[in-house]
DNA sequence: ATAGATGCAAACCCTTTGCACATTA
DNA sequence: TAATGTGCAAAGGGTTTGCATCTAT
């Protein structure tokens, strides 16, 4: 795993130099969990140590940003906020605007549907900024809202997980209707294959699920970090719905490639976007996987045409 | 339909006295299409009319947002903007690094997996901003970016339509499968004449839809405004995925019947977020006639349920 | 030796405010 | 006349900058 000074080390641009003042500023930075203003980062850093001027942190700020070390962030405060990027995939944020407090997840559904939205209007986006303003439960409750802490490497895996097997669920479905609706008995018998195949990572997936669980009972009482619907299962159960409705035994191969494509294509886009990771791996096992069915389909429905292109001769 | 006017007189708070002035930045902010920075607004002013003084614009600037004429937008520059809220309902915005300006949008579908994800987290969400920084059309391809209109009222009504016809016909899709897959007689009727009805409204809306394009032929030619996928065609496609994997009678109103309800709920939700429009219009007709068909089936249902409760004795 | 980093204070930008004066109900 | 709106200038918060001074390479 990258280590926080690796990081920096590597985004580290060329023609700098090292500072020992920059070095402390960026350490503490880094040290932080959460959206710090720079004034925030002021305090903090003459608790800690040096007499280091406000203008010297506001520089360094934008040197992380250039960088790409952090982000700068706007929650609408009338001043910025800033993030780091070491271990901190792009997420979205809702903001409580009774104590100010902000939590942070992922969807990959708004993902997907922000690139249709940005293609259909020949946009080519950089960055998304989506925030939810409203009160958070403590504070609709009256109560003495809790810090809540960042989203740990085991909560991220916990939701790869639950997407992986989610995704599993829905595409062993589709595998174990395809066999039965197919005719070909060697395209029946590649369904089959692939419908096994699924069940068993299906258990896999399933125990290490609960090993993960068993780790930390706590991580399944954490609300969703990782949303997602359409983007991952969606794929499988629009493949499902088309071969319910009625195909041949090539369209079924066809709507099988379709969708191990864009299952594949899924996992392993998100996966490359985290840092080093339970979560990460996940994705990244699960995009190969997907990756060995899809050659699989294509390999199995060049055979068929090659058959049925044959076939009618010998008739 | 409500003059810019009758829309500032309604909102005005009690307890507040008429001021020329006050009225002068108020309609010259309302002419203005966009997303006004104060210091624009004060441009617009100095050159049109009054000594009007900065502060004065200030306030009521936040005389307005208090008033709910206008909203305070953040685009993170570092300043806010505003935007009126008169015939102009709750929008997206795609922003471009390059030339500053900003495009609106709307997304069921993103409105719909926000509040979900709100839901989950128990968070009460009160307003959203979702922004997607990056490079426009124009600025990409190295063009003088041209000055785009603000979506009007035939864009809207267009997507609207497009809507309720790609609902219409998964709708009908939906009857004509529930129709045949029905043995009940009568279930077998209602699902033919809700599978008529579809058909009817579909003509009508396709009618509806040529003559909107007749009028402005230019119209067709812009980006799509309105953006829909899962939230309004998605409901009788699940409904149609079910049916097709094998239900019974029963269990195919059942599905009807959430079906209608959901699509019910959606349009009327949205269309009553519009201000008068001929889009409002459309989705509110829309939201009615599902409506009766929720009734129908309900009715159908409890009638099946009772002949089945009645039919076992006689057998 | 020289480009780059730092400190200090001043400048900057956008916005809000105190106070005297003008207006409206 | 009492409450509200306006103008002016000053203050405010957050951020950037000019310039002299250091400091790494």
């Amino acid at each position: 795993m990258q280590s926080a000074k690796e990081f920096v080390e590597q985004l580290r641009p060329a023609g700098g130099r090292r500072s020992g003042k920059r070095d402390v500023i960026v350490q503490i930075f880094l040290r932080q969990e959460g959206h710090l203003a720079a004034d925030e980062l002021v305090e903090l850093i003459r608790a800690e140590d040096a007499r280091i001027s406000r203008a010297t942190i506001y520089r360094t700020l934008q040197w992380m940003v250039d960088a790409g070390i952090a982000q700068k962030v706007d929650f609408g405060e009338g001043r910025f906020r800033y993030e780091h990027s070491y271990r901190h995939p792009r997420h979205f944020h809702l903001i409580c605007k009774t104590c100010n407090q902000s939590f942070e997840f992922l969807s990959s559904d708004i993902e997907a549907l922000i690139e249709e939205i940005a293609e259909a209007r020949r946009f080519s986006p950089r960055q998304s900024v989506l925030q939810i303003y409203g009160t958070c439960e403590d504070c609709q409750a009256g109560r003495q809202p809790e810090r809540i802490a960042a989203p740990t490497d085991a909560l991220f895996a916990r939701d790869a997980l639950r997407i992986a097997i989610a995704t599993e669920r829905s595409g062993l479905e589709f595998y174990t209707r395809a066999a039965a609706l197919t005719k070909d008995a060697r395209g029946k018998k590649v369904f089959q294959r692939l419908a096994e195949e699924e069940q068993e990572h299906l258990g896999t997936l399933e125990r290490r699920y609960r090993q993960l669980v068993k780790a930390d009972p706590e991580l399944e009482a954490h609300p969703t970090f990782l949303f997602f619907k359409g983007a991952a299962n969606g794929i499988f159960a629009a493949g499902t719905e088309e071969l319910v409705k009625g195909v041949d035994d090539r369209q079924a191969l066809l709507i099988g490639i379709r969708c191990e494509r864009g299952s594949h294509k899924f996992f392993k886009r998100y996966g490359e976007r985290f840092e080093e990771s339970e979560g990460k791996q996940i994705f990244l096992e699960f995009a190969d996987e997907e990756r060995e069915h899809l050659d699989l389909l294509i390999r199995e429905y060049r055979s068929l045409v090659e058959r049925q292109a044959a076939g009618p001769k010998r008739r």
